[in-house]
DNA sequence: CAGCAAATGAAACATTTGTATTATTTAGCG
DNA sequence: CGCTAAATAATACAAATGTTTCATTTGCTG
């Protein structure tokens, strides 16, 4: 990364450390819009990074530049060079990677978008925003994903105690898998996330789940998807990857896309909860 | 708003043959030096192409821009961004407010696919090839993610341990933390993921990691997050999103990028070994 | 050559720019 | 709590910007 930017970027990244909040700031917006520097003026940058433009004054003395055009320049420079085939002229830029294995790359990212807008698709926005209500209407939230599905139910789960009290990560370590769903009843919900090869333990909660008169919500591959089976709610996610492995992208944005509706259900109060509580375990170490 | 720059050119070419000789010039110029006009301003370019500031805003006049700013525009677009398209849809989430919640899931959508395409994005590629030669080099590779960033460390450290068994997943229960982290030395590395705001034990292991010589992956928000400051590989993802709380989708897309280079360099043995893995352990309920 | 319309240049203007200066806020400390 | 020094915002101002207006030059036609 360091040979792709001018030095002026690792000046910028090395003092970032000792400058002061504001400074900061502006230094931040620098190294993450390079372009920008070269193309808008000062005032401009200044805007853009929610800035006094009396801050980026002070910066640019501060990292020991006469005055903003020296420190413009290289950016300038940068921009100028970047591009050869600039110089044909009126040719649409077709710039895919090169050869070899960044192929695979290239549809990788294209595969990772296709997941996404089929999981964010305009058919599973109400199914979510039904599934949503089930859950907020619940007594208790169960959740459940092993193996790799772990990883979205994990998020959910996660994002959801920041706000709301009564959820439970289904948990399979020391064996207590069972004794964690034995009060699952009817006014409750669970929410499944399951891709093949299916897990037998997944499946067997669901139908315990299902027999005590739980609403499923179901995050799956297929409505014929043995989690779907007795489920309430069934969101079908693309999780298909190029690679060996299947992608979880898609179940994952499914996921966020529910914590952003339960949190708007929640009512005004708990975006600030979550905010004020992510900020809280961010200093005091939480776990140490 | 799409690649309205080449259009522009086109447009100078097609008008030059009927332009006054004074006109031709500064037209000329603007087509054999694009960048410039993106980078300097109507006087600048003036100067450089040997003309009149008037003859700029009479030539913007004549090729039927209202002023000088719609005819630069472009231009500065297409210094911007690589990928222009990407740009549009990603500056268009942006500019939205908060509007009715059916338009905040259709932006969650768009954020969601602008994550993945910058995370996944051919800057990155080398750098995450860089990294997984790292990792693929490694005694250990220790593998770390708290709160919201566990999702993608799990998912990381649960697919490599299907096909490789020098990984190990810190773990902050039962204050084993630092145990965990004792061993680790020069021929190691460690995949760290964090975004804001930055949880303090994982910067805390992050410098104890560095200060034992290993090398650090960190899959982040910015160059300058605490996570990357002694960072051999620093793979920057978006996590914006519309929503109240970041998205984990694009930190995802990443580490599952790792996973599929990683198998690829293990050798030709270890896709089919993932595979089975995966069958077998959703048959019998390993963790039952 | 005179006449004259088109093209160009010069000057003037209201804005906007970068920076220096002054005022205000903030954070730490006794 | 007040005090103080540092950090930030507000203000001021000269220089530069984009544009319009007016003056000058150019190239043509009769």
């Amino acid at each position: 990364m360091e040979s792709l930017y001018p030095d002026t970027i690792r000046l910028l990244i090395d003092s970032y450390a000792g400058l002061t909040p504001e400074l900061q700031k502006a230094a931040r917006f620098m190294v993450e819009h390079p372009e920008e520097i070269g193309l808008n003026s000062m005032r401009g940058v200044a805007r853009e990074a929610g800035v006094k433009p009396a801050t980026i004054t002070r910066l640019t003395k501060t990292l020991g530049f006469p005055e903003y055009e020296s420190l413009r320049e290289p950016f300038r420079q940068r921009l100028r060079t970047r591009s050869p085939e600039f110089a044909a002229k009126f040719q649409s830029v077709q710039r895919r990677g090169e050869a070899g294995d960044r192929s695979i790359l290239a549809d990788l990212r294209a595969q990772e978008m296709a997941n996404i807008e089929f999981s964010l698709s305009d058919e599973n926005l109400p199914i979510m925003e039904d599934a949503a209500q089930t859950m907020h209407d619940s007594r208790r939230v169960y959740v459940l994903g092993l193996r790799g599905a772990h990883a979205p139910a994990f998020l959910f789960h996660y994002a959801y105690q920041l706000f709301q009290e009564n959820s439970q990560l289904l948990d399979t370590s020391a064996g207590i898998f069972a004794d964690q769903l034995r009060g699952i009843g009817a006014s409750d919900s669970l929410l499944v996330v399951s891709f093949p090869p299916y897990t037998q333990l997944t499946i067997d909660a669901v139908e315990y789940a299902a027999e005590a008169g739980a609403q499923i919500i179901a995050v799956t591959d297929s409505v014929i998807s043995p989690a779907a089976n007795a489920a309430a709610h069934t969101i079908v996610t693309k999780n298909q990857s190029p690679s060996f492995y299947h992608s979880f992208t898609g179940a994952l944005a499914v996921t966020q896309a529910l914590i952003t509706m339960l949190v708007t259900k929640a009512g005004g109060d708990a975006v600030k909860i979550v905010e004020e509580a992510e900020k809280q375990l961010s200093r005091i170490s939480a776990y140490w």
